[in-house]
DNA sequence: TTGAAAGCGCTAACAT
DNA sequence: ATGTTAGCGCTTTCAA
């Protein structure tokens, strides 16, 4: 079922099937009209593949989704496949793991898939210029902000949280709260992302609030995993059961740890308090309810996507937007006496 | 940069390069060496676009994901990703609405993207052969059986537990633990799929036990979002505060209704007592844990794999597989006394 | 307003 | 063992 199939079945020639595929001016009405009900009659779909082999360029713009454990990813993506949509283009997903490499599987997309844009979603980024340049097509980071490469400015686009001010934000309501002894999970200290950067802000946190730094009370799970946190919980409190609060950098670690603390048979937040980011759905279920800075999910989808495109249409430059978080006050909080 | 310019940097004619592309034999070791180096230096990626056009099918196999609001069938669509993968295919993700129409997208899917085949991820699928008939590769109902249809049975293949068996085991656990109130959670009561063979499965349980039926223990939520089922709980509640246990149809309705019922100060389980079927990641973390049973999401989505590519490289024919769910004993479900 | 024809980059005969 | 060439289905000049 080709183009040449819908011309013969109306009796014109496949250029005019083409225009009337493409909206394209110069067709009479009735010829248009006597098309479409062949288009109609026979099912036909047009071929993609060879649509963007001879456009030399797809409607595509890429996805690399780096961790999809974690839920608040997960969320985003739906947001920026909707946007993508909307903007009249397709979206090629790509997931890859925690130690996979980003940049290597966005530019190898990029290429293969003719993908007129590309979004980061969820990555390490401590890249130089050499290596990005592998990727020759407009990218956003999103969830990220790549500024921990010495990539200039005006060379890429990223939306996301100030990672560094929330996580000091969160350790300051647990500080500001009377809190002294408060503990953070996380995945890995030194990942030139944004684990390194909310610890970044926890410290400088506890720092402000004039409290020592204890190294004891920062434990890494390693990644996102539920189980991998949970156990991670587990050391942490076998280690030191001290801490009357804890920060977590995601909300399902947050989960994770609360159901180890549940396990020793710690009470939240009466023997423990507990702050996270993200704001994922289903924090707000958990009981007790979740305390958390609430990342604008829908935001940060969409305005990634509006960026790009922006780009590409030349209806803008590269940008880097940072959004603000909302605290959603939960259960999980208390005052310390 | 094509094909071409590796050919003519390496020295070589461009069948020559496309051979070393795709491991064809006959082509001379040092040859071989020659153009792989020529690929290196150029950052050569082939073009998908002309390669699936030249072959009339990609080796790509669509997966129409429908209602990714459930955390079960997301991680149903990792396992799928993963299968896919390994088997030496290239997944292209489609996600619809639960209100959308998943045969028009899959046909539009296939015929666009020349999948070769097509798994089905959460339908309703009540269909005709009529309208299947629109999509002329073969497909994979995963996680239920589209048995509403009057398809014939070896036109696709399915995988999925068996709803109304395993519906009627999660009820008769309680049943059998003496409890005579058990309202219901679910979506719709006549969605043509899982939700109405669950609800099926509810019925006879009370039924075999003994139990007369009892309308007003029974809440449609119209969906699987997390806020209109603990709303829809919230009804439910209001309406009739007596019953002693509660069946929900999936693990995430199962955590909303808990948070409800927590608000009215009802304990789980002392007061209530929860049970669900899915055994999402999440459900281990709450508390207290949810009691469930589990859908082998990693056989699911490798089954569903598994098959369609044995339909596909004719090793085998379609096949409806019903799997087994295992139940986590959880803390939600306690003996009436 | 319509049609004919030249590629887009690649694979797979068919030649050499 | 390697090169030449004919398409795959489509868009887009260029002619008519």
């Amino acid at each position: 079922m080709t183009i040449k199939d819908v011309a013969q079945y109306s009796g014109v020639s496949i250029s005019t099937v083409s225009r009337v595929l493409n909206h394209h001016p110069g067709v009479r009405e009735s010829v248009r009209r006597k098309v479409m009900d062949a288009i109609e009659a026979l099912h036909y779909v047009p071929n993609n593949s060879a649509r963007d082999l001879v456009k030399t360029q797809s409607d595509a713009i890429g996805v690399v989704l780096r961790g999809a454990e974690n839920p608040f990813l997960a969320s985003v993506l739906c947001f920026i496949e909707q946007a993508i949509e909307k903007a009249g283009y397709t979206m090629v997903l790509q997931q890859i793991g925690t130690e996979d490499d980003e940049v290597a599987a966005g530019a190898s997309m990029a290429c293969s898939k003719r993908l007129q844009g590309l979004i980061l979603l969820g990555g390490s980024f401590d890249y130089t210029p050499e290596r990005m340049a592998t990727i020759d097509i407009p990218f956003v980071c999103c969830s990220f902000t790549g500024s921990f490469g010495s990539l200039e400015k005006d060379q890429y686009s990223s939306v996301s949280i100030d990672d560094y001010a929330e996580a000091y934000r969160a350790v300051k309501i647990l500080t500001d709260r009377g809190h002294r002894k408060i503990a953070i999970l996380l995945g890995t200290v030194n990942d030139r992302s944004i684990n390194e950067l909310r610890y970044m802000g926890y410290r400088d946190a506890l720092k402000d609030a004039g409290i020592d730094f204890d190294e004891e009370l920062v434990e890494q799970a390693g990644g996102f995993g539920m189980s991998q946190v949970y156990e991670a919980a587990g050391r942490l409190i076998a280690r030191r059961n001290d801490f009357t609060a804890l920060f977590t950098i995601s909300d399902s670690m947050a989960i994770a740890a609360m159901k180890a603390l549940d396990h020793v048979g710690r009470r939240v937040p009466d023997d423990c308090s507990v702050i996270a980011i993200d704001g994922i759905e289903m924090s707000q279920y958990i009981i007790p309810t979740l305390s958390t800075l609430v990342q604008p999910a829908d935001a940060m989808g969409k305005e990634a996507v509006r960026i790009l495109v922006d780009v590409l249409e030349k209806k803008g430059k590269h940008a880097h937007l940072r959004l603000e978080t909302v605290l959603r006050e939960g259960e999980t909080v208390k005052t310390v006496d």
